[in-house]
DNA sequence: ACCGTGATGTGAGCGACGCATACATTGCCA
DNA sequence: TGGCAATGTATGCGTCGCTCACATCACGGT
């Protein structure tokens, strides 16, 4: 009564997986961006392994522990794409235009994330109900990209871009705001072209920094973007 | 065999409801607000009316219609509220402060309704996936809280606060900034005291101010607020 | 006054879901 | 080599969204 494997094509060759955790991740991943956030079901999940349901709370307590997986996945995604545009500036002439190219780069990099991967910032930023301890963890989610944010304000100041004073407490209107340009695109209250949302943000980090004290000599050409909302 | 009504004490004395649509509705945004938009659900809502699971749907073609009713709702309370903010404006000795004063105080409105009803305003903002005709409704859903905005973004170039060059395209950043910080603190990302998020807006419009072009000296003092995200 | 027709609500049911439990299989280490 | 902890399976419970056949009622035309 051993023999009865050798049935099928996909004959499971190892009881475990192995790496069923990553694989569930992985899997998970994918159907949160086929089917959005709220279609998505750990039992699919499971199924796209091969694997029983009850096995992937082996690794995840419910539900919530696997999108917050795929949450800290997508923060490091992000902070990956925010240092890579920083590394792959184009040359600027004077250091005070490099730290307003960076400014003006890691907000691009957080919209142009949100608008590829849509459900997985939806994922990230969504209403989260961590366990208790799972609360060290998500706040460390957010941080990497909020020192990136931090270092490039500072480097505006270090670059006299902006005025020490201006500086403080200029990360939340910053932050906000692209937040804000980010989550209308990624809800669809708000469609915007790629090269729509290059000038609004370019525009909008026109107005910032301005409204930091920045002199607009030293801004770069903005071109303004007109909207409506939910248009069609 | 028709006697046998005179039961218990709730006994339906109509089988015909008489409002279901709008006893749903109002019971689907007390469930809502308690339970949040995820953990809702159309059985629930129809059980707390006392009516079978079915009956809802003579009146929404599925869960999503519901929602995009309480959406509906949501959008009307909201103008209701920026409305009710302009309407009741302490007074203000130029038409020039009073202009400001108004700008100020829709951006206020807007996030303090998030910050109270941070489920309804999920459900306006949320993924929306309309069934096609439901568009037009849901364009005219924002138009009216958009209108706002624009009314007064020309009250400051009306009153000479900002330069019509300044204005335009100015929705965008304007409206991005309060979405971004009504999100980030809707979802937790971030965590502000009322106080906190009072001086945030000011020091906010302070920025987006001054960056539209007003000079400093017609602006009221604003306290910047220093905030680590998700901190606790 | 009556009846039929359309609107509205009921009840049962289907498939899928999240999650819990008891059991089977395996790698690993003493 | 034997036993144990880790890992995966099978099964089941309660709920959900949604559908369908049927019951009940309101109302208007004759």
């Amino acid at each position: 009564m051993k023999v009865m494997k050798r049935s099928s094509a996909p004959r499971k060759d190892h009881y475990h997986h192995g790496d069923l955790r990553n694989a569930l991740v992985e899997n998970a991943l994918r159907l949160v961006a086929e089917r959005g956030p709220e279609g998505f079901s750990l039992r699919e999940a499971a199924r796209a392994v091969g694997v029983s349901p009850g096995a992937a709370y082996r690794h995840f307590a419910d539900k919530a522990a696997l999108l917050g997986a795929l949450s800290a996945d997508g923060h490091a995604r992000m902070v990956a794409t925010m240092e890579h545009a920083l590394a792959h500036l184009p040359e600027e002439p004077g250091s005070a235009a490099r730290a307003i190219a960076s400014f003006l780069a890691i907000g691009a990099a957080y919209v142009e994330f949100a608008v590829a991967h849509p459900s997985h910032f939806r994922v990230m930023f969504g209403p989260c109900k961590p366990g208790e301890d799972d609360l060290a963890c998500l706040a460390a989610q957010g941080r990497d990209t909020y020192q990136i944010l931090v270092d490039v304000l500072d480097g505006l100041v270090a670059t006299e871009v902006v005025l020490p004073e201006a500086r403080i407490g200029a990360e939340l209107p910053v932050w906000s705001h692209v937040h804000g340009l980010a989550s209308l695109l990624v809800d669809g209250a708000l469609t915007l072209s790629s090269s729509e949302r290059h000038d609004a943000l370019r525009h909008a980090g026109h107005v910032l920094l301005r409204g930091l004290g920045c002199s607009p000599g030293d801004l770069p050409a903005a071109r303004p973007v007109t909207v409506d909302p939910r248009q069609r």
